[in-house]
DNA sequence: ACAATTTCTTAATGTACCTTATTGGCTAAC
DNA sequence: GTTAGCCAATAAGGTACATTAAGAAATTGT
């Protein structure tokens, strides 16, 4: 099992004792996920927090007519569940799908809340991850209510290159809120310009 | 200085000792706001985390076309302020406006940073509050790509009815992302139906 | 109590974005 | 090598929502 990500990841944010790792690593569990295979289930209880070593994932929400809104992506380094469930522990009216081969850890909801109990530093270090999300999500909504189709898509491109390269324009039609066919309209007259 | 909310409100989370409601109450300074008098204004450094006692605030974003965008509202026993502003330390882009007059209770950034590492219980609170708010903040963000303006203010009505009561309809519109013209047809197509 | 603002509404016109349908290129399956 | 399925691009007609302007109603400040 390759913990190496997951800790160099922690220890940017807050430098870990010897005793935090192993802690963290008891906990882990690795797992290989194919491309198109489902983390979560809309209707399943998310009972486990996912980290990305490798790969890539989308998080929808499927609508009663059956389309899907992309609320996250998550490569490397990245975290995605849904954290609604995860605490109420309720059904999730969210799925997570592998868009390429990937590998990931995951750590049990009981584990985690173990890890804030006897280790503070871990609890602290996600008050800061979801604060920081809290962030991003504010400033989506803020470009949602404020900006059209165009900026939306200019933003994305600016500011997850990365994503750009590997996810499609429908999947990235999906997350911006708009229908593949517009975002298609909107790259052509961005590339005209 | 009346702390009985606050003390309520995080008792009502995790139950407080004596000690810890001693030190909460050491770093609480309450002040009075009038109607459209301003917290944080675009441009300063959100220093303080702002718990409202009584009355009611919106904090909004102005775009460059000089159009305000409402993020979020706060009424009794709700927290404001710019998160991103606060743990950056970087000059907000937002401001905070009284929208009725208020009294709320402020809590300074190093004052709240000691009490989660003097007493890791206001970290697990703060924690849990932001993971609540993160998930709110999603459920917009769904809405918002998702759904019509009339499904949003639907389910504005039904989920804040205390909020439509207080709020004007400009307001409203703002939040949810149309303008007030546009909010006027669609209240008036849901009363004739 | 009155004037000044703000708020709500209506309506005409314009634009952003959706829906549906068609096409061709690419990849994967047999 | 053919067949299917997915993705990108394009076009036409339709709908959701914005803009502008104007007037009536409600709140507010003094």
């Amino acid at each position: 099992m390759n913990t190496e990500p997951i800790i160099k990841y922690f220890s940017n944010i807050l430098p870990l004792e010897a005793e935090e790792i192993n802690a963290l690593e008891s906990v882990l569990k690795e797992r290989t996920i194919k491309r198109r295979q489902f983390i979560l289930q809309e209707r399943d209880v998310c009972t486990q927090n996912t980290f990305v070593v490798e790969g890539c994932f989308r998080m929808y929400y499927l609508d009663v007519q059956g389309k899907e809104h992309n609320l996250q992506f998550a490569i490397e380094n990245w975290w995605i569940g849904d954290i609604g469930s995860f605490h109420s522990g309720e059904p999730s009216k969210l799925c997570i799908e592998a868009i390429e081969n990937s590998i990931i850890l995951q750590i049990k909801k009981e584990d985690q809340l173990n890890l804030f109990i006897q280790y503070s530093k871990f609890n602290r270090i996600f008050r800061m991850l979801s604060e920081n999300a809290l962030v991003a999500c504010q400033r989506r909504v803020l470009q949602n209510i404020g900006s059209t189709a165009e900026e939306r898509y200019l933003d994305f491109v600016n500011r997850y290159p990365y994503f750009f390269n590997r996810i499609s324009n429908v999947q990235i039609a999906s997350f911006l809120g708009v229908t593949p066919e517009f975002l298609s309209t909107i790259r052509k007259k961005i590339a005209s310009s």
